[in-house]
DNA sequence: CAGACTTTGTGAAATTCTGCACGAAGGCAT
DNA sequence: ATGCCTTCGTGCAGAATTTCACAAAGTCTG
């Protein structure tokens, strides 16, 4: 029973900490004060007692016959998730989507600053989008340190997106958005999450074709799957 | 008892096929005929028992002792996934980002074409973006059912992100790809993929925290479980 | 203050997913 | 053909996750 060290959380859960942390951000706008897992449940569309266990994760701060405070809560998703400070955020690849980040001002006011965006394009070095200077990828390591940046967001082709990787890791980043179509090689002490919209509308398809299939078929059976990433 | 429908492949299965098809077409075009489950499970970073199970769920369609072919599983994954016809997509909300996914030709070539983008916004109606005119959300039933539409992707504001895909799934769409933040409200018979930048940055950022205090306390603890994900 | 009512927190069962281990099935060399 | 080598396909056990179910702990009412 000595947990000195934190409390580790299974990593679907981990997953689902933000979602409820968005709901509640929206409660909170809307001035409610307290929700119970009930509520918070049918907001993010999963089991009650899954809600409370995810919540347990982070201690006992519910009250039996109540529910939770949403202010309270929402403190001590943030205090678990990391979000009471800040962290930096470097774009690698200066093309339309790696722009759009730098210019997109969202991240920011969420704790995620992009402090600075690099390519290995001379063309694109120098030139401005948004607040931000394109950089020279080469100088990521210098960035990386003066800027004391932790998470890197690949943005470039798929052709340059295993190398933009390597840089960053090089350079000391061990949490990495990767944009790039491709399973980038990292070692197992760096953190990957990738987005890839061909993925996610690929999945869709299978499920869709599961539905036309059974719908032509026109017979019993209704089985769906809601997934989120 | 009668098996006569199609195998149910496992949901976690699911959202692998579509990677390592990405993998695959990459060996083809690289000239590769042939691959084992060892080749691809160092590809795609995971277990080589995975890469086989998965893809038993395909069908046998591996020679022992020597592998599989490159085209046959392409193929194969691809007829499982419904990729051997057309998606039609219908995007919501023609702000910076849907106006983008209009103009981004990368999804037709995948089996993905745009064929519609809608918005509710009468300055934006009429406007044209890429190949496309911006349409009248309150169009969007016509629309779906003359351009056959099946997928939906919504890049609305989230105040309006709920009234779209209630307009989709009243215009009989059942596939929705959402960028907005928010958790959306579906019957269970609709299949739902969240993109969603903020939550992804959260997660990561916890495990960044995990890395920070265990590199920060290094001393004592004799437990020291490694975060990847 | 007692009893009815609500909601949390959590063991334990059920389900899903993962990874090992090995038999089966092919190729290849002699 | 025979035997060796490689790699698939899969049964099974263990891990992770989800869900159930209920005691515990609080509020509320009269």
């Amino acid at each position: 029973m000595t947990q000195l060290q934190r409390r580790r959380i299974p990593d679907a859960a981990v997953t689902r900490l933000p979602v409820y942390l968005q709901i509640l951000n929206n409660l909170h706008a809307t001035n409610v004060l307290r929700f119970s897992s009930d509520e918070l449940a049918v907001l993010a569309g999963v089991n009650a007692a899954k809600v409370r266990k995810d919540l347990s994760y982070l201690g006992s701060y519910g009250t039996r016959g109540v529910g939770y405070e949403v202010t309270y809560l929402i403190h001590q998703i943030k205090r678990e998730l990391g979000l009471l400070r800040e962290w930096n955020v470097v774009v690698i690849g200066a093309g339309n989507l790696g722009c759009a980040l730098a210019k997109f001002g969202g991240f920011a006011p969420r704790g995620f600053p992009v402090v600075g965006i690099v390519d290995n394009d001379p063309k694109k070095i120098g030139q401005t989008t948004g607040s931000l200077t394109v950089g020279d990828v080469r100088n990521l390591g210098k960035m990386v340190r003066d800027l004391n940046v932790t998470i890197g967001a690949i943005t470039t082709s798929t052709a340059t997106a295993q190398s933009a990787v390597d840089a960053l890791i090089d350079a000391g980043v061990a949490s990495i958005l990767n944009f790039a179509p491709i399973v980038l090689a990292t070692p197992s002490s760096v953190s990957v999450r990738n987005v890839d919209l061909g993925v996610e509308l690929q999945i869709l398809s299978y499920y869709e074709q599961m539905r036309t299939e059974q719908s032509e078929s026109a017979k019993t059976q209704t089985k769906s799957s809601t997934a989120s990433v």
